[in-house]
DNA sequence: ACGGACATGTAATAAGTTACATGATTAT
DNA sequence: ATAATCATGTAACTTATTACATGTCCGT
């Protein structure tokens, strides 16, 4: 949150949620109540100012210089560890215990959704290097477009097991 | 917890929870006081059935018929959506903050910590195959090498822009 | 029989989700 | 001017993490 404000800000919470959205959302969740609860937390420790009220009662939010800081520490102390689920893992997992249709049923579906956002990331990378944006954030969309051709990959490795 | 209670049950609260990080901790977190919680709920519901209080106030719980049930229910329902957060890429997105040289530190450490996943599942996929366990088994471990796989390929291409 | 390690469980706190409420805007 | 939609925020609830407590076992 602190790195959108730094970039987009002073917004309010809803703007800060759509923009998280927009900006981070394909490998960070983020839900409204998320974000005005940290906007209170940040308020609190003084790593943002809140202007005045708005319409809806709403508040633009804003980096201050010790916001600025605190942001800078995060982004040095590099990332956090990674908690990973993959459901579809789990259901694999276990996919013994389904029958064969129904896991292709399954698996179709899957795939499916993984191909729409595959060319959905192939698309975006394109555009992004068409457009000379930022190269860091051309390369969290190629982290997208590898992890969905992996998962193509993976799906038609497993065809041979689920015929 | 209802399929693994059926793989491996009956077993305690602590047992389950270790048995959890080994079967399914590649791509399921789960912490022993998550799996408590839980398996009172489960009780409540009456998918497990819980034994006599053992030693340290434990109990063994195993699956009921309706458990069983339940599982096969939620087996079959499929995957549920993924959640993803990806930490490395929020560090990314805002790279452009950090000194070029901090940044190299810390793809250096992500990338030798990703090294030794990916060729623990190659390991892994390979003494599995070895042994002919459950290629359903198999498979997930695969997905595990895939993703490492397409994690170096992405560090190769990054190091283009961060030399 | 004592000290240290391990096993097992619980409590307190934090993070995340869902459902709700209501004030503004827009189209008819 | 009204109804429908959208914007904005909040409350209630669920899930997840961290820190703690205590009982059991094992080697000396």
């Amino acid at each position: 949150m602190l790195g959108l404000l730094s970039q987009i800000g002073p917004i309010n919470g809803n703007g800060l949620s759509s923009s998280a959205d927009v900006l981070i959302g394909d490998y960070w969740t983020l839900t409204r109540s998320q974000v005005y609860r940290e906007l209170q937390n940040l308020e609190r420790r003084g790593f943002v100012h809140a202007g005045p009220l708005g319409p809806r009662s709403s508040r633009e939010f804003s980096l201050t210089e010790s916001g600025r800081a605190a942001f800078h520490e995060w982004l040095d102390a590099g990332p956090a560890g990674e908690v990973i689920r993959f459901p579809m893992l789990l259901t694999i997992r276990f996919a013994s215990g389904l029958p064969p249709e129904r896991l292709r049923d399954l698996l179709d579906d899957f795939e499916s959704r993984h191909r729409a956002k595959r060319e959905f990331y192939e698309q975006l990378e394109a555009d992004l290097v068409d457009a000379q944006s930022d190269p860091f954030e051309i390369a969290t969309v190629r982290f997208g477009r590898l992890f969905e051709a992996a998962v193509a990959t993976w799906l038609d490795e497993l065809a041979n097991i689920v015929p």
